[in-house]
DNA sequence: TTGCATCCGGTACCTAGGTACGGGTTTACC
DNA sequence: GGTAAACCCGTACCTAGGTACCGGATGCAA
């Protein structure tokens, strides 16, 4: 019976051990999906993809507990209100922006520092570029605190 | 002699633990400072910076290891010419270049699930916005491969 | 010189996020 | 109906990145 996609199916679609599906299922962050007679797990194919925007967003720095929250944010429950859910919203959009621009900031060393071509460079011995990279990422600590 | 830093006060400046530092020290992401006659480490105000570095890069989802390189390319060491720093760098900012991509879809998606009120909300209960957030971020497994 | 805060190195322990193993079913195909 | 591959659940184990604890030494001020 070929009614979905199977658990090994699936994992192999989107890159993953089916162990991690598993974990991913108890922790909530992949849907329980149906199961045939015989019990055997039985997936959509919205479950890849699921699967692939977990692991995008955990590249980015994001916990599983993270992942979850913008999970169920970005699919809130179709019309059913969900009380907090906008500022929840915005406060990961916030912090979003922070990564954007943190992100921005290494980018922008990292490419002077391509462009000057560090390979043979004596040019900045002294300028501001060298001594510490991103300086301007560690300015502040925006981020202390509760580490929420 | 408050001649530098001491390590507790770098690791408060820094907002994060002593033991991290000495840690980070092992794995060679912190430079080895000096030491007072008696062997406690004195630091200057840069090891500050330092660590706020690799905390900010942290937080975006380099690894230590990377990390590590990720400062040596941006220190490299003034002057001595490293080879294949330029390619490092290179596939550092390409790297870099990708997850801002991949966080700019995340932004979109979660910006759009605020936009649209969400709290209160059956209008897109059936369109694109809906099934599955950021879809465009998982339409490929572009990151997939041996994980480097 | 006494005393308390701080630091030292070494080792043990902890959390997050998986991954592997084992013994027992289910599926799918001949 | 037989059988190999895939799946089930539960539990044990692993890696990265820290943190905590310990007995002993140092720093510095009174």
């Amino acid at each position: 019976m070929s009614e979905g996609l199977r658990t090994g199916q699936v994992a192999e679609a989107a890159g993953v051990n089916i162990q991690t599906m598993r974990y991913y299922e108890r922790r909530g962050l992949l849907p329980e999906p149906g199961r045939s007679p015989g019990g055997h797990r039985l997936y959509d194919d919205q479950a890849v993809t699921v699967l692939r925007v977990i692991k995008a967003a955990q590249r980015l720095g994001f916990t599983l507990d993270e992942v979850a929250e913008l999970l169920e944010t970005g699919r809130h429950r179709h019309g059913r209100p969900v009380p907090g859910l906008q500022q929840r919203a915005q406060a990961k959009l916030a912090e979003v922006d922070a990564k954007i621009a943190d992100l921005t900031a290494i980018r922008t060393a990292l490419a002077a520092a391509v462009e000057a071509g560090c390979d043979d460079l004596t040019v900045c011995a002294g300028i501001t570029c060298c001594p510490v990279p991103f300086t301007h990422l560690a300015e502040e600590n925006r981020h202390t605190g509760p580490c929420g």
